[in-house]
DNA sequence: CTGAAAGCGCTTACAG
DNA sequence: CTGAAAGCGCTTACAG
C-alpha cells in the first residue's frame, strides 16, 4: 500500500528544507521564486497533500471548518432551507481554500458531539444553524475557544457573531400587503415558539396587525414546525375562525396549507388568500403560484463561511453580526397583484 | 480563552503517566482495575476530549470516517434516498463509538477533493455512494491505502467491498407482476444509464418482458435521471407510445409521471398502471398510493459503516460485498391488489 | 531567503 | 500492570 508522501519527502526530492516547502505550501513569501517554482513542481509531480492532522497539531489550525445542526439529520433533508444554505456555505470555503465538513450524530449523542467537535483538533471553527431558543450549545460554544457564527440571531446577553435575515420585517411586510389590500380577518400559521425565526415571524404579524388597526385574535395564530404536514393540520384547525387571508411562517407549510384548503373545498385566493415565506424552488409551481417573503439563503450561507473565517484569521476582532432583508414577491394566491 | 486539557494534564491530576491515561482511555485492558476507575475520575471530571488531530498522527487513525456523495451536494438533498442513508450510517457508526462526517465540496473540485479527503489523516475510512458507473473516485480510491466501501455495485475488475440492493431482481418482480395481470405494453422510465442502479433496473425489466414473452420495444422506453421534474418530462415522452402500464425507476420519477398523467387527463389505475422503485415515505400518500419495490436502505447504511470499520480494524480481510433483497409493495397505483 | 531544532498531543513498542 | 522514550508530520520562532 502506497504510504503518502511527506514534507520531508518533497524536501529530498527539490532539495530544500522541509521548512522551506512548509512555507511554499503556506504561501509565505519570504521564499525565492526560484526555490518556490521549484517545490511547486515536485509538488505538482508527486500529488502531494499536506497530513491535516500533523498540520492541525502543529500550527492550532487545520483549514477545515465543521456545521453542525442541532435539531438533527432528519430536518437537514425534510427541510429546503438547507440544502442552499449548505451549498453556498461550502462554496464560500472553498473559493477560500478552507474545506467544509458536516458533522454527523444522532440528535441523542448531540451534547457529547458538539464537545468533540470542538476539541477535538479537527476544525477551526463552526458555523451552528437553526437552534432552538434557548439551546445550550451556545453556552458551550462561548466556554469554547473556537471561533463559531450562528446562522440566525440568538437572544443571548453577551454579544456572539449570527448572520439572519430580517424575519420580523419581512412578516410585517407581508401581513401589512394582505391589510393594505382590505383583508381583515387575517390568519397566521407560525414557526416553532422555541425557535427564533418562529418569534420573529409571529411579531412581524402582530407589527403589521397593529399598523393597520386589527385586533390580535388568538383563534386566528395556530403553531406548526415549519413543515409540511404541520402547515396542513394548522390550516384545517384555522378554518372554523373564518380568516380571508393566511400569513404562513414556511413555504413548505405553505404548501401543506394549500392541501388542506383544497380538501376542504376552498379555492384561492378567491376564498382566502395566502401568503407563505422563504421563496424555495417549489412554491413558483404551487397552485396557484405563491405569493411569499423570499429570504436570500445563499448570502446568508456565503456570509456566514466569510465571517467565520475572518474571526479565524483574525480572532481578537469583536463578534460581527448581520441581518438581511427580505423581499415580499408577489404571485397569485394572495389574489393582489400588485 | 481555556485551552483543552491534554493527556498530560489528566495524568498528573491522576498521579499516572500519560501511557496509562492513554490505555484507559482507548480500553486497554492491561491497566488495573483501581487505576482505571480513579483516571476516568478525573477524565470525566474535566471533561477530557482527546486530541483526534494528534490521535490520528500518533495512531495513523482518528475513529472518524467520511462520506462522500460524488455527484454533488443538490442531489444529496434533492433525493430522498440519500436522507435514510447518511442517518443509518450516522447511527451504526455512534453505536461502534466511530463518528462520521460529510465532506462538502463544489462538484468542479470534486478530484481535488477526494483526494485530499483521503490523505489528510483527518479519517480512517470513507463510505462513497452513487458514483457514475466509470467514476475515476473508484481509481483514486483502490490505489489509497485507505479502505472504503461502495454503495451501489460498481462495473469493477478487481473486487472492491460494496453493499447494494438487487436493483434487477426488484425490477423484474414489479415488471413480472404487472405482465402476469395482462398488461401488455409495459413501458419503463429509467434512471441514469451511467449509473449501475438504473441499468440495474432497465436489465430487470428486460428480463421480466422475456420471461414473459413480451417483446422489448424501445419505444416505451424513456430515461429519466431519478427526479420528479425528468419522470414528469419522460412520461409525456411515452404517451404517445399508449403503454398500459410503466414501471418507473424511483418513486420521485413516479411522483412526476403522476403529475404528468393527471395533466394530460388519464387516470391511474384505470388508464394506466404504474409501479416505482424506492417506497420513500411520500409513496404512500400518493393520489393513487403508489405499487413500489421497496429497497432497504436503512439496512444498506448500516451495514456499509460496519463493513467499512471492519475492514478499518482489519485491513488484511479480502473485500466483501453484499447484496439486499427488495420486496414488491403492493398498493394501488397498479390496479391489482394482490 | 534558508535551515536546524523544538514542539504540538497523542500512541506504542520496550523494559521492568 | 506501569512508565520512559521515541516518533507520527507538520509549523514556527530563532539564528544566520
Amino acid at each position: 500500500l502506497p504510504s503518502p508522501l511527506t514534507l520531508e519527502d518533497i524536501a529530498r526530492l527539490s532539495g530544500v528544507s522541509r521548512s522551506t516547502v512548509s512555507r511554499v505550501v503556506n504561501g509565505d513569501p519570504a521564499v525565492s521564486p526560484e526555490t518556490r517554482s521549484r517545490v511547486l513542481d515536485v509538488i505538482e509531480a508527486n500529488h502531494f497533500q499536506p497530513n491535516l492532522a500533523a498540520r492541525g497539531l502543529a500550527a492550532g489550525r487545520t483549514r477545515v471548518i465543521g456545521m453542525v445542526i442541532p435539531q438533527g439529520l432528519g430536518l437537514i433533508f425534510s427541510d429546503p432551507f438547507f440544502s442552499p444554505l449548505i451549498q453556498s456555505i461550502s462554496a464560500a470555503c472553498n473559493r477560500l481554500d478552507y474545506s467544509a465538513m458536516m458533522w454527523l450524530a444522532d440528535p441523542e449523542y448531540e451534547r457529547r458531539t458538539i464537545g468533540r467537535l470542538l476539541h477535538n483538533g479537527l476544525i477551526d471553527g463552526v458555523i451552528v444553524s437553526s437552534m432552538e431558543n434557548d439551546d445550550p450549545i451556545v453556552d458551550a460554544l462561548m466556554r469554547s475557544a473556537r471561533p463559531f457564527v450562528l446562522v440566525g440571531r440568538h437572544s443571548q446577553t453577551e454579544p456572539v457573531s449570527f448572520v439572519d435575515v430580517d424575519n420580523r420585517g419581512g412578516a410585517q411586510a407581508a401581513v401589512e400587503h394582505l391589510a393594505g389590500h382590505g383583508y381583515r380577518r387575517i390568519a397566521t400559521i407560525t414557526g416553532p415558539q422555541n425557535m427564533v425565526a418562529g418569534l420573529d415571524r409571529l411579531n412581524g404579524y402582530r407589527a403589521a396587525l397593529e399598523a393597520a388597526g386589527l385586533p390580535y385574535d388568538p383563534d386566528r395564530v395556530r403553531e406548526g414546525d415549519f413543515s409540511d404536514s404541520s402547515g396542513y393540520a394548522a390550516m384545517q384547525a384555522l378554518l372554523s375562525a373564518h380568516p380571508d387571508a393566511v400569513f404562513i411562517a414556511s413555504d413548505a407549510m405553505a404548501t401543506g396549507a394549500l392541501a388542506a384548503l383544497a380538501d376542504a373545498g376552498l379555492r384561492v385566493p378567491e376564498d382566502i388568500a395566502l401568503v407563505g415565506f422563504d421563496d424555495i424552488p417549489t412554491t413558483c409551481r404551487t397552485n396557484p403560484p405563491l405569493t411569499t417573503v423570499r429570504q436570500p439563503i445563499q448570502q446568508v450561507g456565503q456570509l456566514a463561511a466569510e465571517l467565520l473565517i475572518r474571526r479565524i484569521q483574525n480572532p481578537a476582532e469583536p463578534p460581527q453580526s448581520i441581518v438581511l432583508p427580505t423581499q415580499l414577491v408577489v404571485r397569485q394566491s394572495c389574489g393582489l397583484t400588485h
